[in-house]
DNA sequence: AGCCGCTTGTGAATGCGTGCACAAAATCCG
DNA sequence: CGGATTTTGTGCACGCATTCACAAGCGGCT
């Protein structure tokens, strides 16, 4: 019980996975927090949450952006295999996904769209608004800050921090940069959720206990750093150079089968797998 | 064994990846390539390169990060439990990641960093230049194709795409951007090997299919939207808005446990892990 | 030279996630 | 009203990934 092997969220992106998120996961990395008290059954889906893997919550938040599509172009109802193909993934896996947080399908028919989303967004805690800073305002800082209401609605960012004097109280995307001595305060004042950190590699790991201090408990984490942080903060983290890498093995890997196809051309033709 | 499930990178991701990542991340979901033909042991990892776990492929990439940081700090050797709490992982793990790209270590010593870190760039095929594209200039676009170089060395941009009239032409970050219906001439004579997706949702689809016409194999995207891509062809994505969601389903996991914590107070209360 | 301590590499076990296949349920139609 | 049809929800099995635990190997010390 006490596996508190701190392991970043990735994965990556499975996780994550995960992407990549790993990502987290990596593959993401679920807790080993199973059994406990309950092993009730009831489809409501009150504290059932701590249950649902890793990997699913990352396909719900896809199911639930594919199911707003859906939404705007006036369907009602949706199948398991029409949302599965539109998501991308194997409509078997869609429907265990969806068991997680409850049955709200209807047989012989599939799922209201409405009351699917409004379902996935409890589960995901979008039902309320969570706040978010952005610390490091250099490219992708403010690229960032300049979404304003930042992907979608619900996550409004209400603070910007970075070191460099010049920035300090310049507004940018209609907010005003603080300094990141400041991020403790201003974090738990304004009861900032979740925390962005797009700063260079070195200054990211000091920004993040800051974050800490400051009461946040969720990591987003564009910096190429493996951040350490205390059991009960959520990091997951977007890493360009490592995605650019994993496709870049692939790119390689693909060379080689290719030139190994080439060279045992002919062999094993057993199998007439046409793929 | 006709299990040709297009299933997207990731996740993850994590990833997972994503890890997420990929799963992406957790996460990453790597090709049920198996069996085939070649059901071979050998140590040599020449074809091997196939049998590396997707989820181990992105920790590799980790690793190599850490690594380089050591080096610059003068480390010579490093042990497999360094290397771990480094890069945030489980020693066993990451022996167990290492092996699958040969055994390079000293028993009783531990790694040379120099060797490892060629042997892991190896593998993830960083000793050539992978060409880079990046399609739609906007915030993120423009973040991109400043980074120049793009994360750490390796990784060129080579061609900007945009739909904007007044946009193309104008050089950004050194490099003037084409219009969106030259992506397949321009990939394919560049020899564009990944192409980077920043374009809204609506446009991506239609970008990527582009882009798998100018002979890209592998597409890293960071458009909100699912894409539907022949076999052949690897995508690992970077989601923003489904990264916040994953996040905003831990704190809203937390805040129940919190509640029905202090609800059930008093109860297991053995673990005293420090880290 | 031989022993000792340390670290790697890996066989084996466990756990998690995925996909199949089918029973249960709900609608539609004759 | 009952059967046919459709689609959900899930038990089960399989395979991958993670972790443990230990033998094998290497350097240093006496």
């Amino acid at each position: 019980m006490a596996r508190v092997q701190r392991d970043g969220g990735d994965d990556s992106a499975p996780t994550t996975e995960l992407p990549a998120v790993r990502d987290q996961d990596p593959s993401a990395v679920s807790e080993p927090v199973t059994g406990s008290v309950n092993g009730r059954k009831v489809p409501m889906a009150t504290d059932k949450a701590r249950a649902i893997p890793e990997a699913a919550v990352a396909r719900l938040a896809v199911y639930l952006r594919v199911l707003s599509g859906m939404a705007e172009q006036g369907a009602v109802t949706v199948s398991s295999e029409e949302l599965a193909t539109a998501a991308g993934v194997n409509s078997a896996k869609l429907r265990k996904d969806l068991s997680y947080i409850g049955t709200y399908g209807t047989r012989g028919v599939g799922y209201e769209v409405d009351v699917l989303t409004s379902e996935i967004e409890r589960v995901l805690g979008l039902t309320g608004q969570q706040k978010v800073a952005v610390v490091g305002i250099g490219n992708l800082g403010h690229a960032l800050a300049n979404y304003g209401g930042f992907p979608g609605r619900g996550f409004p960012v209400e603070a910007l921090f970075d070191v460099d004097p010049d920035l300090i109280g310049i507004p940018v995307g209609g907010l005003p940069v603080n300094h990141i001595d400041d991020i403790p305060d201003i974090c738990a004042k304004r009861k900032i959720a979740i925390g962005v950190i797009a700063t260079p590699p070195t200054a990211a790991q000091a920004v993040c206990d800051r974050l800490v201090d400051g009461g946040v408990h969720c990591v987003l984490n564009f910096a190429p750093v493996v951040l350490q942080v205390p059991e009960h903060v959520e990091v997951r983290k977007v890493d360009l150079a490592i995605e650019l890498q994993i496709l870049s093995f692939h790119v390689a890997r693909n060379a080689e089968q290719r030139a190994s196809r080439r060279a045992a051309a002919a062999r094993a033709s057993s199998n007439g797998e046409v793929v």
